[in-house]
DNA sequence: TTGCGATATGTCAAAATATGCATAACGAAG
DNA sequence: CTTCGTTATGCATATTTTGACATATCGCAA
């Protein structure tokens, strides 16, 4: 997620229809996520970025560097998502010409399949959800 | 949102149901927002429960209390919901015997109806995408 | 005209997250 | 048997987000 405009406020003109415009830009946004009672983000979009990039590039490395988040945290979250779903995501590999690489298992496959789908229909359902019930309210 | 555990390594003994206790704890969680281009967080679960909670209890102090957030950050909360969305939300009073009150005005009423709705709506699909998509890999 | 409790805000600290740095282990290819 | 790039990991910063603290203002009722 970013980070935006603190609070100040502006001393709003007399806009007359910058004002609807600002308004219609309005939309819905959301996030989703898997947990258990006791932990919190076991897998959820970064994670599922990451595992797309990964079968893309061949490397925890490479896919950190295309998503622009630190290796470091990149092996964080995989570690953590493969403890807690208590199943391997991938097959890493260390040492050889290359360095190493890293791909995934058939298990990471099906997540990154599933989370997928899962995540494609509550797109599909906010975005119906909210010309239903919210656009009304800004036009 | 809650923080939970950081990340340490139990050393995993040798469960055999309990794991499977621990995967069939995996639940879907979202949150849902509106925003704009420029600002985010304009509107969501936290304003629309505020807003409730201050048609139930006439003040935003005492509304900020029963939901054990501090008055800045409610009073924060609310102006920027209403800066962005362009219309007041409540109807607020300082002064007087019992020190001011505010009240929802028929614009805020007619948010607080429509996002619960909205709400409502992405709360069920998210539980059917999960049971679709998600259930069947940790069963 | 004084007091009380709620609104109204700027400022600052605390907490949660992410990043950077340093270092080790690895292992195929040259 | 040396080199190179990747995985693996602890730890110390840095960044971002969030909430707490301190204070001022307001206006009716006593």
């Amino acid at each position: 997620m970013k980070k935006l405009t603190p609070l100040e406020v502006s001393h709003q003109p007399h806009k007359t229809h910058q004002q609807r415009e600002l308004l219609t830009g309005l939309r819905a946004r959301f996030k989703l996520w898997l947990s258990t009672k006791d932990v919190e983000g076991i897998f959820g979009d970064g994670k599922w970025r990451l595992l797309e990039a990964i079968e893309a590039k061949g490397s925890l490395s490479a896919a950190s560097k295309c998503l622009h988040i630190s290796y470091r945290k990149a092996w964080g979250d995989l570690k953590k998502a493969e403890k807690y779903l208590r199943t391997a995501l991938l097959d890493k590999q260390r040492g050889g010409s290359l360095g190493g690489r890293s791909a995934l298992t058939a298990e990471g496959k099906k997540w990154v399949k599933a989370y997928k789908l899962f995540r494609q229909d509550i797109e599909i359902a906010v975005e119906q959800a909210y010309t239903k019930h919210i656009k009304g309210l800004v036009e």
